[in-house]
DNA sequence: GGACCGCACCTAACGGTTAC
DNA sequence: GTAACCGTTAGGTGCGGTCC
């Protein structure tokens, strides 16, 4: 999908992209080969350099970098899965504000390890882990997640594209909080962790901080919970996102 | 030159968090 | 339990540019 992306071409929206793909180009590939011949002259005059040096970044190891300044937030859909260096975060919020900013925990999947970072154990080492993705998957996270670790971890290290799965799942008919739509296209949790919501995880905190030993391992399996299942979330949204622009394409 | 389309701007809606 | 707040996106509108 990234490859047929045409948005970043000033001028261009998402209605004279789908003209684009009805002439006939349908990669940046074709656009250079045959974009003179299908397209209007103005177009491609404009377009060329811009595909050119959208191809000569994919070559690059900042690809990720270039690619998301030239696209808008909400398009960052279209690069995954092209990068494989992906991370699926979720925080928890609730403790002392005093205290890297009330944020509990931090937890981080990249597709096959959960990895977590907890309030006064080891949340130091989250900016080395996160340190090298191209891309972060949250959801909410443009209006919550993010500008809290921005504001807590001022020279926290953030992959250059973000995928805020609350707008890319409303664009394919999915709203509702995370919750209800994992159970509405059938993902499951743990009996120890259905049903908790964002509030049971600030109660877990306090529970962990009176010494409570059952407290945190549970707010841990919730936040791994959270972030494992975003990651079929994303292929479900990409896949029918791409779907529907293709099918409106004609 | 008319029709179409993108951009910029503004407002409403959304989901999560917080405070009461 | 409810309302207010936050930041972002979606949708509507008017303007200006491009295409045929």
């Amino acid at each position: 999908m990234l490859k047929r992306t045409f948005l970043h071409i000033s001028g261009v929206g998402p209605k004279r992209e789908r003209a684009i793909w009805r002439a006939g180009v349908e990669s940046w590939e074709d656009f250079l080969d045959r974009g003179q011949r299908l397209l209007p002259a103005g177009l491609h005059n404009l377009g060329r350099p811009v595909v050119e040096r959208s191809l000569e970044a994919l070559q690059r190891p900042d690809a990720a970098k270039t690619l998301a300044a030239m696209l808008p937030p909400a398009e960052h859909w279209r690069l995954w899965p092209h990068f494989d260096r992906v991370v699926y975060l979720d925080i928890e919020t609730g403790g002392d504000p005093d205290q890297w900013g009330g944020v509990t925990v931090v937890g981080l999947y990249d597709g096959q390890t959960v990895r977590q970072f907890v309030a006064g154990q080891n949340i130091h080492q989250l900016d080395h882990a996160m340190h090298g993705a191209d891309i972060v998957v949250t959801f909410a996270g443009a209006s919550f997640d993010i500008p809290v670790l921005r504001a807590v971890f001022h020279n926290l290290w953030l992959p250059p594209a973000h995928i805020d799965l609350r707008w890319t799942l409303k664009r394919v008919g999915l709203t509702g909080g995370l919750k209800r739509i994992e159970k509405q296209l059938g993902l499951t949790r743990p009996p120890g962790v259905d049903g908790l919501g964002g509030l049971d995880a600030v109660h877990l905190w306090a529970r962990h901080q009176a010494g409570d030993p059952s407290a945190l391992p549970t707010l841990l399996a919730y936040n791994a919970c959270d972030i494992v299942n975003l990651q079929p979330l994303l292929a479900l949204a990409h896949d029918r996102l791409r779907q529907t622009l293709l099918a409106q394409a004609g």
